[in-house]
DNA sequence: CCTATTTGACCTAA
DNA sequence: TTAGGTCAAATAGG
């Protein structure tokens, strides 16, 4: 499964009812991203050619999970698929979140992560910090990660994710909000200089990101992401 | 039998 | 009224 190209957009516009007002939108060569979804819905779409299918999370009703997507093929290339993520896997299906349990990530990154306690703990709680944080990097398990370069790449997460909490928290309504690719604010986009430093930091990644040791979908990782992964 | 998908009906915001 | 999103009964498949 590769990615093609990803266009992110955290869409603050309208609040999907009761549900989180971030929208992740990428367009993929493949719907499947690795999480148990279940069809409820196909509706052909004014104006548009292809039928857009509604899915919702498998754990919805056992686990209150409210992840919501739809998938549509794209109008331009029908070998893509155009998915719209909306609201927040809080669900614990172990086949979607590697993050935790017996697959946790090595020492130095085990404390950087823990989408248990953020989905669980004050946060999600908080209904006025409804941030999808387990939508920051779906589907990936780290379980296989090479051990060389991490450090430098769990301080990039580390970053993001803390900023991006202290963001949501801290300034939700101010207008200064930046714009956002995926759920990471736009000031952890890698600007030129700041990719060259991450490569360097993880120059001993393999140069696909499918050998990685990713599962699933890489959601907001693609090629020109937080990350410069050659590819 | 159980779970997922299909599909027309229904609901609601614009 | 219309378009988009969701519901739920019928159906399919393992």
């Amino acid at each position: 499964m590769m990615i093609q190209q990803v266009c992110l957009v955290t869409d603050h516009r309208k609040e999907q009812k009761s549900k989180s007002p971030f929208i992740k939108t990428e367009t993929v060569t493949t719907p499947e991203d690795g999480q148990s979804w279940r069809k409820y819905g196909q509706k052909f779409i004014h104006k548009s050619t292809n039928p857009r299918s509604y899915y919702r999370c498998t754990h919805k009703h056992d686990q209150g999970c409210k992840a919501t997507k739809q998938v549509q093929k794209s109008e331009s290339n029908p070998s893509e698929f155009v998915i719209s993520y909306f609201g927040e896997h809080t669900c614990k299906d172990p086949s979607t979140l590697h993050l935790e349990g017996a697959a946790a990530p090595p020492d130095h990154c085990a404390n950087l992560i823990d989408f248990s306690s953020i989905n669980n703990g004050t946060a999600a709680t908080a209904s006025t910090s409804a941030f999808p944080h387990s939508m920051l990097f779906p589907g990936i398990s780290y379980s296989s990660l090479p051990a060389q370069g991490l450090p430098a790449f769990c301080e990039k997460l580390t970053q993001a994710a803390a900023d991006q909490v202290a963001a949501e928290e801290g300034q939700r309504m101010a207008a200064t909000v930046p714009l956002t690719v995926g759920s990471a604010p736009a000031e952890y986009w890698p600007a030129p200089g700041e990719v060259d430093a991450v490569d360097a930091g993880i120059s001993s990644f393999p140069s696909s990101p499918s050998s990685l040791g990713f599962t699933g979908s890489f959601g907001s990782f693609g090629d020109d992401d937080l990350f410069g992964f050659d590819s």
